[in-house]
RNA sequence: AGCAUGCUAG
């Protein structure tokens, strides 16, 4: 984030030197303005570079759908799209899963789906990302029937399933509630000779904590440690929240504790978590102590935490403290959403 | 490879 100002100084020398900038190294820019989420310097970069007279290439085009699909403007990604063709780029797959994403992004992934088949149909390489993508949006709409056909359609068109399109199907099944399901997907992945990685493990263990089976998603930390994944800070949140949400604080806050000693470090969501479940537990003693905890450590409450608090406040009914905390939070700040 | 797809809190 902060990056991006020293890559324009570079940039900008390299002009001063009278470097001819490429589109190489504009698409390096866009997409990095992209990554910030900075939209309007991103398409300001890519003005910039019309105006330099450089042509776009396949790749400044996919970072362009990117900029303007998560913005919100698919309309402009599918004029953008017509200009790629204009300029003699056909669509790649990193096109293709790029604007499927925009469209699941914008809610539209009914027109992501159609767009998807149409390029299939017209001869646009299909990779194992353009079907993550789309599984992604199905998944997210709670179709595993249709997600789970799609890794069949894989098969059946010779696109190898990677690890993100097992991690992105369990991670359905973990929405779903189903725990089974969950597990047979994660193991198919292990019999093709994927190994899961903490993203995968994460998953499984949000589908564990989902359906409230907290000693197996312990048992799956474990198998994850013994497989040489170091847990990461997600999955590590994403148990800390599990025992949180069956209001059990003592396992939360035994996670916590073991992540302040081997790591990874507990950030802003490890102690949010643990401020709900004691909120939950009716211990808000507790509940200020890990505030402040949090605190001591060198991370900075944002408005989820001083909501937890406030919540738990208020469940127990001390309308007078949760005053205190919005007080304390708007001191700070922080405005509510 | 300068570009795309997966898991976490109120």
């Amino acid at each position: 984030a902060g990056r991006m100002g020293r890559a324009l100084e570079v940039v900008r020398d390299m002009e001063a030197h009278g470097c001819a900038l490429n589109a190489h190294t504009f698409g390096m820019l866009i997409s990095g303005f992209a990554r910030c989420g900075d939209a309007p310097r991103a398409l300001g970069v890519a003005e910039d570079m019309r105006r330099a007279g450089v042509r776009e290439d396949a790749a400044v085009f996919n970072c362009l759908l990117h900029v303007l699909g998560s913005s919100g403007r698919m309309e402009e990604a599918m004029a953008t799209l017509q200009r790629m063709r204009l300029a003699g780029h056909r669509p790649t797959p990193h096109t293709l899963s790029t604007l499927v994403t925009g469209f699941v992004r914008n809610g539209a992934l009914e027109q992501g789906l159609r767009l998807m088949e149409e390029l299939r149909a017209e001869g646009c390489p299909v990779t194992a990302a353009v079907f993550n993508a789309a599984m992604h949006g199905l998944v997210l709409q709670g179709q595993m029937e249709r997600a789970a056909g799609l890794l069949e359609d894989m098969a059946q068109t010779g696109v190898a399933p990677d690890r993100r399109s097992f991690t992105t199907l369990v991670d359905g099944y973990a929405r779903s509630g189903d725990l089974e399901g969950a597990f047979e997907c994660f193991r198919r992945m292990q019999a093709g000779g994927l190994e899961a990685d903490a993203a995968a493990y994460g998953a499984l263990l949000k589908a564990c904590c989902k359906a409230g089976r907290m000693q197996t998603a312990q048992a799956v930390l474990e198998q994850m440690q013994a497989a040489g994944v170091a847990p990461s800070l997600h999955a590590m949140n994403t148990l800390v929240d599990g025992w949180a949400r069956r209001g059990d604080m003592w396992e939360a806050a035994q996670l916590v504790q073991r992540m302040r000693g081997a790591g990874p470090a507990p950030d802003v969501r490890t102690y949010t978590s643990l401020i709900i479940a004691c909120g939950r537990a009716g211990d808000m003693q507790r509940a200020v102590e890990a505030f402040e905890e949090m605190q001591q450590s060198g991370v900075a409450p944002n408005v989820q935490s001083y909501t937890a608090l406030l919540q738990g406040w208020a469940w127990a009914s001390y309308p007078e403290k949760a005053l205190q905390a919005y007080q304390e939070m708007r001191a700070h700040g922080l405005q509510p959403d």
